[in-house]
DNA sequence: TATTGTTATACTCTATAACTATA
DNA sequence: TATAGTTATAGAGTATAACAATA
């Protein structure tokens, strides 16, 4: 195969090799943006959007945590998470109360009513994992999750 | 295992498993955000955003194609498009010709000065690549190219 | 009537920069 | 000086609905 990668076509234009379906990076994205699309009709039925319930599920994970810890556990910029945490909120699936020592900063945690959210959500979510997995084994299912987390591994090194 | 999958933590407060680890859709949410954030700074060189570079490849892969035709490819609506389209044209690196059957139409073709953007992105691209695989065997990577393609066509699976 | 492309509009997710209050 | 959170602003990607031109 040589250098140039591309079948010239006429005088200004160019078809090239479809070489992009061999890249991890490249797949993933795409594969990532069709999720998302699913994901917004599930967790629309509470009232969230994929990223606020990431958010949701995040707090429910580490109660009692500050914003600045939810910016470094899902990796965004702090200004990122107000209006997610505005929405939860005004939602009443979380709520937030003054850091005695540090009053600057609000505790977070889930409410009851947060809870019925992801539990109400949850089966779906699994349904639509089922969907995406049915054509494969438990071990490349398995497999697939470690590679994913090996991937998420080498984004956030520095 | 009980059916409830939350310990309580206090009258209004409950923390969940952390049950979200084993799921395939939430996972490649995840990944897939932070992948968009590398892609926008290697097809930013170049002033193309992930998406936009995305459709450029359609375009290269399928000369004389119509909007319509990348909005199947893509599976986006015609509508999300318009702007891609424009920005595409804007940078010289598509050219629409009207088409003679239909006039309604625009044939789609990647210009000379498109390919090159293609070219000037690409090397970036394939390092990125190699970030993201390098803590994976040659088999590994085969096995999530083709876990992938799974999930991608369970996606579009009506 | 149906289709191609556009416009208007809206929402989510992301960021940077400047700000307030507090440490 | 530094940090927690907010505001203002901007860009990207997604959609729905209504429209014009054409089939």
């Amino acid at each position: 195969m040589g250098k140039t990668a591309y079948q010239r076509t006429s005088d200004d234009t160019v078809a090239p090799r479809r070489d992009l379906e061999g890249l991890v990076g490249y797949q993933l994205r795409r594969v990532g943006a069709q999720v998302v699309k699913e994901l917004l009709r599930i967790f629309g039925v509470v009232g969230l959007a994929p990223g606020q319930f990431s958010i949701l599920m995040l707090i429910a994970e580490h109660p009692g945590c500050f914003q600045m810890d939810l910016a470094r556990l899902a990796n965004v910029d702090r200004s990122t998470l107000v209006p997610m945490i505005e929405r939860l909120a005004q939602l009443k699936f979380i709520k937030r109360s003054q850091s005695e020592n540090d009053r600057r900063a609000f505790h977070l945690q889930v409410t009851a009513r947060g809870r019925k959210a992801i539990d109400q959500v949850m089966p779906d979510l699994r349904a639509f994992e089922e969907t995406l997995t049915d054509a494969m084994s438990a071990r490349e299912k398995t497999t697939l999750l470690r590679s994913l987390r090996h991937v998420e591994e080498a984004l956030l090194r520095p």
